[in-house]
DNA sequence: AAAGGCCACAACCGCAGTAGG
DNA sequence: CCCTACTGCGGTTGTGGCCTT
């Protein structure tokens, strides 16, 4: 026995509203509210709709201070800085970003973030590796969702000082060897020191004037002329007056502070090509992540739905249970408070968007 | 100009959690 | 404790418009 329907189908009206149902929808719940049960709404305003299209269609569209389209470049960086952390959890996405719904911001990034972000590269290497035949030679499905798998390409693609994209305000945190990988690059990458002619696009390139408060990752606020601190990669840590993410091009990791005399000068001959070879090591490690776990000895953090350790997963810790588990029905209020506890991430978020 | 493909968006579907009897 | 109705959510599908050939 299947589950009962929620209502006639026979019945109701499926496909586009028009007009007059939506004139009637709204006024009716500007009048006298929803009452608490939308199953009872349509029979009560005169609609031949279901129940829960009258709801989907007041929440998406006809509620007030709804905006639809014209995402800016912040909402852009919150919607993939969240995804990356929590996964397509749109509602909890959805709260971040007000008068926005999570339809909306599913479609969006569906059809446009997501391309933007991973482009093509995700479409040619996504199937090949990743599969496997079983022993009667049907392809198996890897373990990762590929929810999973995205927000780990976006996340390589984001931690890549290569990347032409999003300053890293709040990305998960890497693998030791892959952060110190990383770290490796931004001290070749320093801005002062600009020999190296991969970053001379990189950084900065219009009309950026750097605000003397930053912040860190970690949220703290502290000011680039503090004598008490020497910037070691000044371009790694997010300006108070951020307003426009292009000229951030290579912001990689942005907790690197130093004590005054602390920075240390990497950029040799020999470092250049160190920072190639970790480009195609990054690379590999998209391209061919099984085979890399293997490699590598310790649990790697990003890999949750291939049982690594629960410490070290706090940003990837909710992907798998997006359907299976208790969040599902959380409201907006209630997500937004456990998250800031359990994560302790939208502290800095806020610190980092709220300018 | 027409056909086919692609894309963006709206809407639907079904699952899972919750509340109340 | 169980059952049922309701709600909320994410994934998927349908559709219309635009673009390309």
């Amino acid at each position: 026995m299947g589950r009962a329907p929620c209502c006639d189908k026979a019945n109701v009206k499926k496909g586009p509203w028009s007009p007059e149902e939506d004139a009637t929808l709204k006024s009716y719940i500007e009048k006298n509210g929803t009452g608490g049960n939308w199953i009872a709404l349509p029979q009560k305003v005169g609609l031949k709709r279901c129940g829960k299209s009258c709801r989907l269609r007041w929440l998406n569209y006809l509620r007030p201070n709804i905006k639809h389209g014209g995402f800016t470049e912040e909402e852009d960086n919150i919607i993939c800085s969240l995804y990356i952390s929590i996964g397509s959890r749109w509602s909890i996405i959805a709260a971040q970003l007000p008068g926005r719904t999570d339809n909306d911001i599913k479609n969006y990034w569906n059809t446009r973030l997501k391309k933007k972000l991973l482009g093509k590269r995700k479409q040619s290497n996504n199937n090949s590796s990743l599969n496997q035949k079983d022993t009667n030679g049907n392809i198996e499905e890897n373990s990762l969702s590929n929810s999973a798998l995205e927000r780990l390409q976006l996340h390589m693609q984001l931690q890549n000082p290569f990347s032409n994209f999003y300053p890293s305000l709040m990305w998960p945190k890497l693998h030791p060897s892959q952060e110190k990988m990383i770290q490796t690059l931004q001290a070749l990458n320093h801005p002062h020191h600009d020999n190296n002619p991969i970053m001379q696009n990189s950084f900065m390139t219009s009309s950026y004037k750097p605000s003397n408060d930053v912040i860190q990752q970690d949220g703290a606020k502290i000011n680039r002329n503090d004598p008490q601190v020497d910037i070691l990669v000044e371009e790694n840590i997010i300006p108070l007056n951020y307003n426009n993410s292009n000229n951030y091009n290579s912001m990689i990791n942005s907790s690197l502070v130093a004590p005054r005399g602390e920075a240390i000068e990497k950029r040799t001959n020999e470092g250049i090509q160190q920072l190639g070879a970790m480009q195609n090591e990054l690379d590999d490690i998209l391209n061919n992540r099984m085979d890399y776990l293997q490699k590598e000895e310790d649990e790697f953090d990003c890999f949750r739905e291939m049982n690594v350790s629960k410490e070290s997963l706090i940003w990837w810790s909710n992907d798998s249970d997006t359907k299976s588990g208790s969040s599902n029905s959380w409201d907006s209020s209630n997500n937004h408070q456990v998250l800031m506890q359990d994560q302790g991430m939208f502290q800095d978020y806020v610190l980092g968007y709220s300018m």
